[in-house]
DNA sequence: ATGCTTGTGGGTAAAAGTGGGGTGAAATGG
DNA sequence: CCATTTCACCCCACTTTTACCCACAAGCAT
């Protein structure tokens, strides 16, 4: 169960470190790669299966299945942790996401997967979010328990 | 099934002690995340589990569901009590919330989970619902209890 | 009164976050 | 096919933060 927010570092060389308390359920292999809103998106190798599964079940005649197909698998990226919980970012998906040593990134926990954001973005994100709360708060009516 | 109000103090670390009578019902994680009108809210676990349900639920292809999902998750965080039965809370958490350790911090029960309230938001927050409730009865019908 | 439980504060040892250097493997170009 | 370079991975070292532990104080009940 990932939750919270948590702001890190991009060193020079590209790496990125891992919350201490998500490594438990990262120790395999992890898939990075693109997500909606220019963000990144980090599974467990299970939570993958899950994902490419579905995705792979979409009709071929779809242009949106096709499409969300490329965006997933073109990037992803198969990694490993290392010895401090660090997973090396290619460059070209820092790119995508804007993440630099200057600006820093922010990990998102999202319950099954992980989420990284560059910094102002996830702010500009998050106001968008509240907006569209307010603005539409059935929307909320999701969660009544 | 929690129930009453309580003062504490929050310490300059940001701990918050959890009134004894509650603990019992807090032995395993507890998710604390922001609640609305600026005060915070404490689920036990199994009652989290409910509202993560729901939210899992929606697509991620949806907008609304991925916004819906990065406010709920993101500042939430998922903490165990102490061996004196406190929480740490987030600084980010205790900016949202007004808690700081000269004002100190009501915690109030609500049946199934908990609410954390800045003492003088607390009491505003109370006046209003007299008031509204003396104002205008008729409001009230709606909910026909 | 006197134990016991609860609330509060602080100190310390361990862990986490961050950066940099060296080494081996793969890629590139002649 | 070989030489050179680049890049990823592993290791080490430093700094900061966190979490655990203990100690004291204040009720409450016996």
């Amino acid at each position: 169960m990932f939750l919270g927010r948590y702001a890190y570092t991009v060193d020079e060389k590209g790496r990125l470190t891992i919350p201490a308390r998500f490594r438990e359920a990262l120790t395999g292999d992890v898939v990075i790669t693109r997500g909606l809103d220019r963000c990144l998106t980090v599974y467990p190798a299970e939570v993958w299966q899950e994902l490419a599964a579905k995705v792979n079940a979409l009709p071929i005649t779809d242009p949106r299945g096709r499409s969300l197909r490329r965006l997933l698998f073109a990037e992803a990226e198969s990694v490993k942790l290392d010895r401090h919980g660090r997973v090396l970012l290619s460059e070209w998906l820092r790119k995508y996401a804007e993440l630099t040593p200057s600006a820093g990134a922010i990990i998102v926990g999202l319950d099954r997967f992980l989420e990284i954001w560059n910094p102002t973005r996830w702010e500009a994100e998050n106001a968008h979010q509240i907006a569209m709360m307010e603005e539409d708060p059935a929307l909320w009516e999701t969660l009544h328990l």
